[in-house]
DNA sequence: CTCTTATTATTAAGCCACTAAATTTAACGT
DNA sequence: ACGTTAAATTTAGTGGCTTAATAATAAGAG
């Protein structure tokens, strides 16, 4: 059956807001360029946005004759939004205004074995300290982003994998953050809202898609400003797509996959098999410090830690292609912890595989770049997606007096 | 830049034709249930398309009690669109009517190694006899749909790839063939247009990809009813990934393609450096019927023949694979030339596979399925491009008078 | 200083696609 | 004949946009 209600145009207001977050400061005549719509729609939207709060005028454009043009801008503290990213080795915790500009960051523990309870209660906690750490009216924070890995049902704010225990599977997330906080709160895949996140940045495109390492290997694609999302609202398993045709079996019944090879799990895994690394880098902690213990000694030379690096980027070059191929999409963006610190060094590998192999670059180029701040760009999404979602439910603010 | 301007919504009428033709005899309050819009909206639309001539009333169903629902069904003569798909090897023409029926087919010759001008001039000859053949008054054609691989700008009507030789790329494809026929033409990737066509069948799904064989390998995706089009309105390019990550370069610049190793191409490339094998199936004509040959042999028991065609589904089911991690659909169709003889032998092969590797597959089930006529889907998914079109953009039909 | 010109912003009127609610139509049972 | 029930239609709106007219604002010309 197919569905018709759900509209997935963005509305107007939302992607006026959007444009000025961008631009910075705008006139209204930009912002009719920019969406295709009228001047007269643009001053309904902005009218609408300044009502709210959100937007005000700041001055005039110079201009050498006519009427000048009135340039508006955000109110970045007209509203702050919380994000929460987490898997089973890290998490990360953001306060960012409506400017999308971070006010308060925290790093937070990962899940690791814990039941979900506790760790969302801890996250609650973490919610609390930050918004007093920056002295932020609770009025003001419209709702809280949770970003996961793994497939859900955003819906009902819902895991549907059993990972890291049993216990998370169906475990209701995101209605025990918000009891626990007070605030509203919606989840989202963990690569998706490093798109979203790495979306709201000044230079960022429309179509790209982001590889996203943390504990494990996904992505999310962000095509004509959306994020993509399949027949079950899920991100893109680009770590469980098979690399090596005769590798290994991985635990989700595939041959090869990316993220057993090139994730971290995978090249700890592999450095754990050798005894000299073992106890020259110290490893045997969770396995991103170790998978950055590795990468760190690999950009500073040491060749069994090079080894295993390299065969990291090559597979994940391979997969990037498949990636791009797929997609069509003209710009890759590397985000997540484990970019974070040597992202550099994958960038190029990539770059450079996707120059030569991109079926479609000789139609359009594919540039590969680093997020703004990798391991922080998931968070920002995921409080991100909130604002949005107030935007696209019509209804939730009241329409200014004409 | 993002864009606004465009909605990728269905129009409601176009929603409602849809719904039409896939139930056969409907009523507006089924239809109203179907789409989630009120009664009222299914009588303004149904009433549009009952004065373009598109649907007309047949009945009324037994109710106990109350006005019995009144029964619209299309009326399949009102319209007729023409599609072709063509590629180096081989080609299809093919007259649908509204309801999508084919009510002419013809097999045509692949474009070969000649000039676009004189391919289109004989592809314009066919519409006529095909035309004529079915006796369908020309004022009762809206348009062609025409399918080739490749990237392709579907706004300008022109091949972006310089394939299968330079003259193509910029050819103004469908310009002249509108010139050389007097009707509307419209550009459509092959594989995305099977997508179409499959998805204009009676149980279509309105999530599922198509994996499209014919003399490469293409995929399309519908996702939500929608084709997916990447950044520049292209085909999925799964003939291009990798499937042998130490596999040969490829002339597009990858390595182990999969179009080099499951393709037809490939597959009789493989074959040619086999004498016996060139004797026994008597190989040597062109790509395609050289392809088919092999997998009559490999059905019928030919061990060296199996030993080709088992590479072939093997690495096509990896490739597979990739597709549905990657794009979360439910449903694979096989379609194209070279699945139309032996694709249940592809079919029983990646469904086996999908089961065990599939990441989603504890979630939701993938199936695999054989188009309903493998050969003919992409033509007949270009044909309905036209009338898509036709109905998307507004104004092209006269208003019904109140 | 006033008038013209150029440009931007706002208002007014209206269109389009849809909805909600009231009304009409069509069958049935008593 | 009359009520009951359900479907279809009409009516009157609404929301979000457009076009076209109008108002505001500044630079430069005279």
């Amino acid at each position: 059956m197919r569905s018709f209600g759900a509209d997935t145009r963005m509305p107007t207001v939302a992607a006026v807001l959007d444009l000025i977050r961008e631009r910075r400061t705008v006139s209204r005549v930009e912002l009719a360029e920019a969406t295709g719509m009228t001047q007269a729609t643009m001053t309904h939207a902005v009218r609408k946005l300044m009502a709210m709060g959100f937007v005000h005028e700041v001055g005039k454009a110079r201009s050498s004759n006519g009427m000048p043009r009135r340039l508006v801008e955000l109110v970045p503290e007209a509203s702050y939004q919380v994000g929460i990213q987490f898997d089973r080795y890290t998490a990360v915790g953001v306060v960012i205004d409506l400017a999308g500009a971070t006010v308060v960051r925290r790093d937070l523990p990962g899940a690791g074995d814990r039941h979900p309870e506790e760790v969302l209660l801890e996250y609650a906690g973490a919610v609390d300290t930050m918004l007093d750490a920056a002295s932020i009216p609770r009025e003001k924070v419209l709702g809280i982003g949770l970003a996961t890995h793994g497939p859900q049902d955003r819906g009902k704010g819902v895991l549907l994998t059993p990972q890291p225990s049993p216990d998370w599977r169906e475990f209701p997330l995101a209605a025990r953050l918000q009891e626990a906080t007070g605030l509203p709160v919606a989840l989202e895949n963990d690569a998706t809202a490093a798109g979203i996140g790495v979306q709201a940045k000044a230079d960022a495109a429309s179509n790209f898609a982001v590889v996203f390492m943390s504990g494990g290997i996904g992505a999310g694609v962000i095509i004509d400003g959306h994020p993509y999302r399949g027949a079950t609202s899920n991100g893109v398993e680009l770590g469980h797509i098979s690399v090596e045709a005769r590798g290994p079996r991985c635990a989700c019944g595939n041959r090869g996959c990316l993220d057993m090879i090139s994730g971290p799990a995978g090249v700890t895994g592999q450095a754990m098999r050798n005894r000299s690394l073992i106890s020259r880098l110290g490893l045997g902690k969770d396995t991103l410090t170790d998978f950055l213990a590795i990468g760190r000694a690999a950009a500073s030379g040491d060749a069994e830690a090079e080894v295993l690096i390299d065969t990291s980027k090559q597979h994940l070059a391979i997969a990037t292609i498949t990636l791009v191929n797929l997609f069509d999409v003209g710009r890759v963006v590397l985000a997540g912890a484990a970019f974070a610190e040597f992202g550099d060094v994958y960038l190029d590998a990539l770059q450079e595989d996707l120059d030569e192999s991109v079926f479609m670059r000789h139609v359009h180029s594919v540039q590969v770049r680093l997020a703004e701040n990798p391991a922080d760009a998931p968070a920002v999404g995921a409080a991100m997606v909130v604002l949005r979602d107030l935007l696209e439910s019509p209804g939730e603010f009241p329409t200014p007096a004409t």
